[in-house]
This record gives C-alpha cells, sequence and structure tokens, in this order.
DNA sequence: AGTGAAGCCTATCGATCGCTCGGTAGGCAG
DNA sequence: CTGCCTACCGAGCGATCGATAGGCTTCACT
C-alpha cells in the first residue's frame, strides 16, 4: 500500500516470457538438444527446477515458441493478402514483411524452422500443418500471378513457391543485427532477386505491365545456354 | 617393406566409411547432439566401443564428414573454373553442378551446414575457412559477370552471393530422393530463378547476349519496383 | 490471524551420455 | 609354434541429462 510495491513487480518482462525468449536464443545458438534445462533456467535467470512450475516439459518450450511465430506469419500473410490488390504487388509485400519478420524474430523462426525434428510425432504433425498453411497461402499467391501474367508461368507453382522460401528462409543463417543492411534493407535485396534475377536487364520494365499473356510454355527451361 | 601393401592402406577401410556415412544420415536426421554414440554405432552394426578403434571422439565424425565434403565442393569448383568461359555461363555451371552435389550427398552437406556450431572453436574456424574459400570463387565470379554485363550491378556481388546460396542450400530441407524432380531438375529450376527471376518476361533473352556495358552504378537497388 | 495459491528454492532421482577398460578372435610373420 | 596386430566386444566409469519431491516465502483475500 504506502510501501512502493512498483519497484519489485517493475521486472521488464514476466517470468515465462523471459524463459520462452531465452530459449528461443540458445535454440537458434546450440540447438534443443544441446541445450540444457540449467542453461535455460540460468539464463532466463532462474533455478532449474523453477522451470517446470511454469512448463511441463522442455519440449513445451520448444512447441510454443513454434506455435506462436507460425501463427504470427499466418496473422502477417492475412493482413496482407486482405489489403488486396493485384498479385504481383502483393507477393511482393508477402515477401517483403515476411523477411522482416522473419530477421526481427530470428531466434524464434530459427529455432522453429530448424529444431522441428525434436518435437514428438503429433506435435510435429500439428506445426508442419501451420507451417504447410502459411506456405499454401504463399503459393496461391504465386498462381494468381501467373494467371494475371505477371510471374512467368513455366514454372510450377509448388516450386516458385519452395525457390523463394529457399532464398529467403536461408537468411537466418547470415543475417547479423549489427551487419551493413537491416531486415527491411534485405528484403528489399532479395525480392529485387526472387522477382527481376541477377540478369543484367537491357530493356526490363521497371514496374508491372498489363497482361501480355505468354504462351505458357512448360518446357525445360534453360536448358542450353 | 613394399611389397603388396597398396591393397591395405588405410583410406580403402569400410567400416569407418560405413561409421561416416551413418553419422551424416543420423545427424541430418537427428542433429548432433541428438544422436548418441550407440545409436551411431548401431547404425554402423558395432557396439559403442568399437567405434573408438576408429576415431577418437565424435566431434571427429562431424569434422571429418565436414572437411571431406567442403573439399569437394571446392574440387568441383575448381574444374568448373578452369574450363574456362564467359562469367556467366561459368556460373551457371558452378550453381547447377553445385546443386546436384548438395542433393546428391544430402546427408553430409546438411549436417555440415546445421552442425557446425557443434564443433570446438579451432575446428569451427577452420571449417568456416574452407567453406568462406568456396564462397569467395562464386563471389569472384559473380562480379566478373558483371563487369562483363551478364549480370546486374546494382547488387553487391556479396550480396548477390549471399542470395545465391539462401536459394540453393535451403533445398536440403525439403528435397526427396523420391521426388518428382532430381537434383539435375532442381539445379535447373533454381538457375533459372535466380538468373532470370520470377518476373514474366515479355522480351528477355533467352541466352547470353553479348556483353553490352551497362553503367555499374552501385545504388541501394530496387528502390521503386 | 488464517488460508491457499504462486513462485522459487535445495536436493536428488533414475536414465542416458561420451568414453575407457580389459579382454577375445583371427590373420599373418618369424 | 610364438608373438604381434587389427578389429571388435561386454562391462562399466564419472558426468550430465530431464524431471521430481518437498519446503520456504510472499501476497491476496477473508
Amino acid at each position: 500500500m504506502t510501501r512502493s510495491k512498483s519497484d519489485d513487480i517493475e521486472t521488464s518482462a514476466s517470468t515465462i516470457d523471459r524463459v520462452l525468449a531465452s530459449a528461443a536464443k540458445l535454440f537458434r545458438e546450440k540447438g534443443y538438444a544441446g541445450t540444457s534445462t540449467r542453461e535455460l533456467a540460468a539464463s532466463a535467470g532462474l533455478q532449474s527446477a523453477s522451470l517446470y512450475h511454469h512448463i511441463g516439459t522442455k519440449e513445451d518450450l520448444l512447441y510454443r515458441l513454434s506455435v506462436t511465430t507460425l501463427e504470427e506469419v499466418a496473422d502477417l500473410f492475412g493482413r496482407v493478402v486482405a489489403e488486396g490488390s493485384d498479385p504481383v504487388a502483393t507477393l511482393e509485400r508477402l515477401v517483403r514483411s515476411y523477411v522482416e519478420l522473419l530477421l526481427e524474430e530470428r531466434d524464434r523462426h530459427a529455432a522453429m524452422l530448424n529444431e522441428l525434428r525434436a518435437l514428438s510425432a503429433q506435435r510435429r504433425v500439428e506445426v508442419v500443418e501451420l507451417r504447410d498453411r502459411n506456405v499454401a497461402l504463399v503459393r496461391d499467391v504465386v498462381g494468381r500471378a501467373q494467371q494475371a501474367g505477371g510471374v512467368r508461368s513455366d514454372i510450377d507453382p509448388k516450386y516458385a513457391t519452395l525457390a523463394l522460401f529457399n532464398l529467403l528462409n536461408w537468411t537466418i543463417f547470415w543475417y547479423d543485427p549489427d551487419g551493413d543492411l537491416d531486415p527491411a534493407s534485405i528484403g528489399e535485396m532479395l525480392w529485387g532477386v526472387l522477382f527481376r534475377g541477377l540478369m543484367s536487364s537491357q530493356d526490363a520494365p521497371p514496374a508491372q505491365r498489363k497482361p501480355r499473356r505468354e504462351p505458357a510454355r512448360r518446357s525445360k527451361g534453360t536448358a542450353g545456354t
């Protein structure tokens, strides 16, 4: 009452949030199996036994991290698609905002993407379903962009989407928060590579052009060079 | 002393090769820390004690796998560059042959790429140096392709190369040897995405064109889309 | 003042970890 | 034959693992 109780509640974050943040950081740095519950507890500022007041098992940490992270992605994607505009512009916003989220929450995304195998079979299936739902949303946008003529149609949208996430996800391995580029700049760079490619553009249109409907040849691509 | 000893040279030992192959497979599937020496031995058809007749420590397995794998990549890259031709054609052969090697030896590449953190500090530095040497070779080819006008010059070759390995390396996570595409087809698809991008090509040249020398502006890239 | 939950602690459990020990089986040289 | 070497194994070491048992303190509410 009269005494200042605000000073001992002033803990910056709740204990469970500190534990989850520590888990994400350590899982990314050392892997799930390579992180002990004692390290985890110490990183969050408590004894290992005290962990089990907040969680059931060590696996719960990875599971909660993964679900939260994938639901954030689903929210982001849902918001971007709800804005509604032409498919290529939507795809660009998906890519760039995803990269920004991926890198700003790198610990959680890296833990989820790399340590999925450590989950029990049932939970792994559940997490994979969440992830696949996000991927399917992007694939739909890719397909619509192809039908609208903004994206080349000689690549199966399934593989175009796999290539897209290839290009974006591996960034978690080299992104440096103290490096030259911030997440938004990396997203801009990667979108540029994804959409325009590395090919020198002598006369490519800088923005989208009216749908011109290529004959959608499905040959084997740039075989001969 | 020099009688027929060529057949019992230690490099032809089959047990150690089985152990190394088992280690690569298990490290990819379960991670380094998640794989016990007992599992490793069982997978190679031995008791765990017998492992230590062939190796010093568990870490030796990861180290030997990593060095061997990176030296194979260095050999491959050296051969491709030695063929000598225009930089864009060299880059295409680098990309496509790298993807084929990456996927044909997926276990070893995945173990090396994902479990590097499990190595001791000294060995980790050594392996990273080997890897960076391979990356630097690709970056040089990218830079020469830019100077020759075959690759757009508005992206720092450092980041173009990071994007390149982004696009290729993540494939280890979804490649299925029993799936639709074989490694060569995936390499062809990824090269197509890397070089041409996803943009619908109304009039882009299907093969290389004579160097046209862009002014090589080095600004911040594709800001306005 | 009394009650009960929340939050964290010390101490320790059984299981499993990487690794070592002392041995055995068989090939080969003298 | 003896002696040595490679390859392997059963048993078990100390350390560490994830998780548990039970106690102490704080605090809200009666």
